[in-house]
Formats: C-alpha cells, sequence, structure tokens
DNA sequence: AAAGACACCTGGGAGC
DNA sequence: TGCTCCCAGGTGTCTT
C-alpha cells in the first residue's frame, strides 16, 4: 500500500515523537516477513539512541551512531506509536520498545514488509541501486530524459523503476500521468524531452500534494497516530474505471501494464 | 542489457 | 451464510 507520501507521513509522524529516545529492545513475534527477521537485527538496537528518521524512496531508516534499521512496509504494512502499549493483535509483529515507556508497532498482514540492520546504509544492497528522489535536485527532466534514451517499455513502467526514481508507486505514477497528459503505454523513448519535463513537474506535484494531505488510504493504510490519509479524494483516475473523466467527462479505462491495474483518460492522455 | 513473468502473503469484496 | 474467485498501495529475482 504505501507509497512515497505515505512513507513520508509515517516518517514524519515517528520523528517527532521517537528522535532523541533510546531503544529497549525490538521485540518480535513474527519473524517470517519478506526477508526473515534475524537476531542481529534486535541484538544491534538494544541501548541504542535513535538520532533521525530519514527515508529513501519508500524505505524508513532510524539512524543510530553505528548504523540504521531499516524498515520496508511492503503493500500493507504500518507503523503506530503507542504511549502506553496495548496487547498486541493480529498481524502486529514487531513492538520497537523504547526507554521510558512507548513503542512503535509494526503491523502487516501481508508480510511483505521487512526490517534490516544496516551498518553503512548507503551502500546496502536494497538501497544502493535506488534512483534518485522524486522530489529532491537530481531528478530534473535532462535526468529522465537521459534515461529515457533507447527505451522501449511503457513510460508507467519506466517511472515505476526504482532505478529510475524511487518513489512513484502505482496510484501516483498513475495520477502523475494522468496530469501530465501522456498515455501510460507509450513507449519511454519516444516521448519528447518538453513532455518529459512536464511529467517531472506533474510527478513531483502529485506526491507532495498528497504528502499534504497525508497519503492517501484505499484500504487499511494509517499514519503513526492511527488516522487514515486523505488524498484518495484528489484522486483524478486511480480506481475510476468508467467514471468520467474530470477534465472531458470521457469514461476512464483501465488496462493492466505490468501485471498491475493502469487508469487513464483515452481523450486527455496520448 | 532490457523486458517480462513470477514469487512472497493475507484480507476484502463480488458473485453465486 | 458460506463458498470460490479475483484483486490489492511493492519489489527482488529469475527467465527469456
Amino acid at each position: 500500500m504505501p507509497e512515497l507520501p505515505e512513507v513520508e507521513t509515517t516518517r514524519r509522524g515517528l520523528e517527532r515523537l521517537i528522535v532523541g529516545r533510546t531503544i529497549a529492545n525490538l521485540e518480535i513475534r513474527e519473524r517470517r516477513l519478506r526477508w526473515p527477521v534475524g537476531n542481529k537485527v534486535a541484538a544491534e538496537l538494544e541501548g541504542r539512541r535513535i538520532g533521525a528518521v530519514e527515508r529513501r524512496g519508500k524505505y524508513l531508516l532510524l539512524n543510530m551512531e553505528h548504523g540504521a534499521l531499516l524498515i520496508h512496509l511492503g503493500m500493507s504494512g504500518s507503523l503506530r506509536y503507542l504511549a502506553s502499549p496495548d496487547a498486541p493483535r493480529r498481524h502486529d509483529h514487531a513492538d520497537l520498545c523504547l526507554v521510558g515507556g512507548g513503542c512503535v508497532r509494526f503491523n502487516d498482514p501481508r508480510r511483505f514488509g521487512s526490517l534490516h540492520f544496516a551498518a553503512d546504509p548507503a551502500r546496502h544492497r536494497l538501497l544502493k541501486n535506488l534512483g534518485p528522489e522524486p522530489l529532491g535536485e537530481s531528478f530534473t527532466a535532462d535526468y529522465l530524459w537521459a534515461s529515457c534514451r533507447g527505451r522501449r517499455v511503457a513510460i508507467k513502467q519506466h517511472l515505476m523503476n526504482g532505478r529510475v526514481v524511487v518513489g512513484a508507486g502505482n496510484i501516483y505514477a498513475t495520477e502523475a500521468l494522468f496530469r501530465a497528459g501522456i498515455h501510460p503505454r507509450r513507449a519511454a523513448g519516444r516521448i519528447s524531452r518538453g513532455r518529459l519535463a512536464i511529467l517531472v513537474a506533474r510527478l513531483r506535484d502529485v506526491l507532495a500534494d498528497a504528502v499534504e494531505r497525508g497519503g492517501t488510504t484505499l484500504r487499511n493504510y494509517v499514519g503513526t497516530d492511527g488516522r487514515p490519509g486523505y488524498f484518495k479524494l484528489e484522486l483524478d483516475v486511480y480506481d475510476r474505471e468508467q467514471m468520467p473523466c474530470k477534465t472531458c467527462g470521457t469514461p476512464i479505462r483501465r488496462i493492466v501494464l505490468g501485471q498491475r491495474a493502469t487508469f487513464f483518460c483515452p481523450c486527455c492522455q496520448r
């Protein structure tokens, strides 16, 4: 579920609550996440102080002096802060317990999420090949244009490729293409530089708007305070098959690209 | 090297 | 009510 805006919303919520706090222990109830959580992870955290909460793509990093706890929320994960933890429920797989009380609880029904300890996060295998941040300075029209040269893959799949740019998941890639007026199936290498410049701008806009609204809640995403995100109200095409385009009234169409549902307006997007 | 298929897993909703 | 089937916000890995 969580794309960049949801992860960023979680990061901001967490930052406020746990920076400067010391970890008492990591209590793991279910080790079978996307990758088995080894004993090493918990052992590395005990007694360590959290210096910062950062985000790289859809990974959250709880930074400590000697490394970072890497958290990915997969498709269905969420983190909640509990000032006075109650009994864990179904799918509450881990608690990061803090000295002085309170914990960060990791819940993930589908278990596609992950927990790793990385002594050197930037060189960790899961992070080292990631492309630029879409809201950062290096994600420019020139960069995207260069990355598209010679590529015959559909622009939507190119945009969702984490080596090209991070954080653009199915919802926001879909929405950015609508805002940019580009057909999701158009070959990446056959889009003019000018139109790619517009796409860069619109992807930034849609992500920034969604962060502003606390992310998108379709099913079970909640922020650290347990509240949903409100960007669903602003979705122009995602999950709107057959409904009228908000610009021209043409029914929104649904196709499948790279085994992912894709929505677009056949009139506005070329 | 690039592109596509598949894998992991549970829950919710539609349809019968 | 209950069963079956399909779908879901991600992404690493394997195969062509």
